[in-house]
DNA sequence: TGTTGTGTTGAAGAAGTCTTCAACGAGGGA
DNA sequence: TCCCTCGTTGAAGACTTCTTCAACACAACA
């Protein structure tokens, strides 16, 4: 496994942990995760997807270390690894939303020019 | 081309726009672009890549719409779509900066125990 | 012990992204 | 017009990532 800590440029980094981001399973994994630990069986109720689908985007965000995994019983729970997260998850949703609205307008905005 | 603005889960939206970001080259342009409008050439200088590879990734960010290229007589100049980005990459910077300083501080508890 | 419920893993093929190359277009002189 | 520079495009092959399936590990319980 290729170690996320390892003494790489700072773009590259960046890279990588966008790209740990860019699936729309793992956005809502964090999402859910952003309101307090959950078991498996919770994320499956919410993400219509099958387990082992699932199962392996949790291992993708695990082997990152963005979330962490523990065994209670015959269930896994799942948390964020730190308070950051949250923040990120925070900082994504309003960004983009107000990308989506520029976006949004821009395309109003050509579609009026046409109609013209 | 598949139109970003689409009637798309809010989630998939998300998944989008951050692969849209997950690439060195891609990063590095924005941050660069940050400080101001600037033509190719200066980016080709900053970025140790050659000028079709560059140009393909300009291509992505632009068919995204989060930058825009303006011909400027014998030479093009590219800008960022609105100031949303550059909060956005000042965001990313920190939080990612905020994480990469938590694992390492995981990764300096691990081995302090794998010594003991 | 056998059986059921919960999640995880490995592997194979499909699908997507990156890199690189050659070819192209647009502008600005000689 | 010819040529040169600047930047873009399209396409092919290498490379990653996704999805799906069957097999597995572990705990709980009869």
């Amino acid at each position: 496994m290729k170690s996320t800590v390892a003494q790489v440029p700072l773009y590259q980094a960046k890279a990588e942990f966008f790209r740990m981001l860019a699936h729309p399973v793992r956005i809502r994994v964090l999402e859910l995760l952003c309101e307090g630990p959950k078991p498996v069986r919770d994320l499956l109720a919410e993400i219509e997807i099958e387990a082992s689908s699932l199962s392996q985007q949790l291992g993708v965000l695990r082997r990152y270390g963005i979330v962490t995994a523990i065994r209670e019983g015959s269930t896994v729970v799942y948390e964020l690894a730190g308070p950051d997260v949250s923040e990120l998850m925070r900082a994504a949703r309003r960004i983009l939303t107000e990308l989506l609205v520029g976006q949004r307008e821009l395309l109003a905005e050509l579609q009026a020019a046409d109609s013209s």
